[in-house]
DNA sequence: AAGGTAAGCAAGCGTTTACTTGCTTATGAG
DNA sequence: CTCATAAGCAAGTAAACGCTTGCTTACCTT
């Protein structure tokens, strides 16, 4: 009905977007069901982005956002940095089971969508999520609280292994319940796993 | 050119579409491509395939059963529970390494593809390899070489999750070399988070 | 050798989908 | 109030893709 501003267009077709993604899956992506679920016309949607592929770029760049915010603020004071990574699990497994885990769908399901440059655009951020893990497991070993010989890509990648199968697991629907105990569960591992 | 029986075909087609899969990525998985690959026409697949679908669930079955194959031959005389997984965990990565790793690539790409009935499928496979893995960590419990307050689920969701972690930065090609130390080195938390 | 079966091809159909075009109209600056 | 700007719509284009059709031809059985 009422015209609005492109930036807060290009706001509410992000959002559109994310909530298409995590609701119905990447392959109900389409400008069209995009432009509706906005209450637009297909048309009306390149008034503000000039491609499907800049939508998603800026989806991934908000993802992208978000995710580092997350990893930011977990952290609290007091925390020893393998306190820190048990917070930001318990974060990430909070947004799956809030249905706002975009952030790891999307890494599964982006990869299929747009050939190399979508890859290319999640690599960067796996990459630089995997970046921070690294580092602050690295904080851990300074502090102490995770044993030394702990080879950090490996801690970082078991990590987001952990995440990710939590979140594919979740949009494969096999789940449903078994969730909260399985937070605790696989944290108990991991840190028995690294700590010293 | 040479005519050939339907059966002999059908596997022609499945290895194709599961090279086009490793190679390309999904969204490359079109009849005409299979065809091509194959060496024949669009409208000749369809002497062998009633559908698309029909082709990919044919694939996930042979997945399936090279995965479990893979469980089973795994296990070693004189190994413990917890030393079989390792060996399951070193196996999977070397069809990683070797690019034949379908079975955990088409995990996180099918999913997004003909929508409900093909989630199903991978669920349904991946609760099968669950299970055997929790079966697994169980024997391991009775065996000492698990710890026994560790939880089967929770256990198994993190073995399947450094799996998949890998297999998911590979096809990203957010790799190339740093392999041989990861493999060692994430077994080592894995080991250290479940052992007794 | 004959005939039927089924593998194969070339062409086309119908749908979906990203994107365009030509026009209308709301809005805000001067 | 005026008018340029840009948001919006309805309709259309072109390409991709799954699948079908009508016909041909290779192969196996008898």
């Amino acid at each position: 009905m009422a015209r609005q501003s492109t930036s807060e267009r290009q706001h509410q077709i992000i959002e559109a977007t994310q909530s298409l993604i995590t609701s119905k899956g990447m392959e109900f992506v389409t400008i069209d069901a995009i432009a509706e679920k906005v209450g637009l016309t297909e048309g009306a949607i390149y008034k503000h982005f000039r491609s499907k592929r800049a939508i998603l770029t800026l989806l991934i760049d908000s993802i992208e956002q978000n995710l580092m915010e997350t990893l930011v603020n977990s952290k609290q004071v007091g925390d020893s940095s393998l306190d820190h990574l048990g917070r930001i699990l318990g974060a990430h497994l909070n947004d799956v089971e809030d249905r706002r885990a975009v952030s790891f769908i999307i890494i599964s399901e982006a990869i299929a969508f747009d050939g190399i440059f979508m890859s290319d655009r999640v690599s960067l951020m796996l990459n630089n999520y995997l970046d921070f893990i690294k580092n602050v497991v690295n904080e851990g070993i300074k502090d102490g609280s995770i044993r030394p010989d702990v080879d950090m890509g490996a801690a970082a990648n078991t990590f987001l292994g952990m995440i990710q199968i939590v979140a594919t697991l979740w949009s494969l629907d096999a789940y449903a319940e078994s969730f909260k105990g399985l937070r605790t569960n696989m944290w108990d591992i991991y840190r028995k796993g690294v700590s010293s």
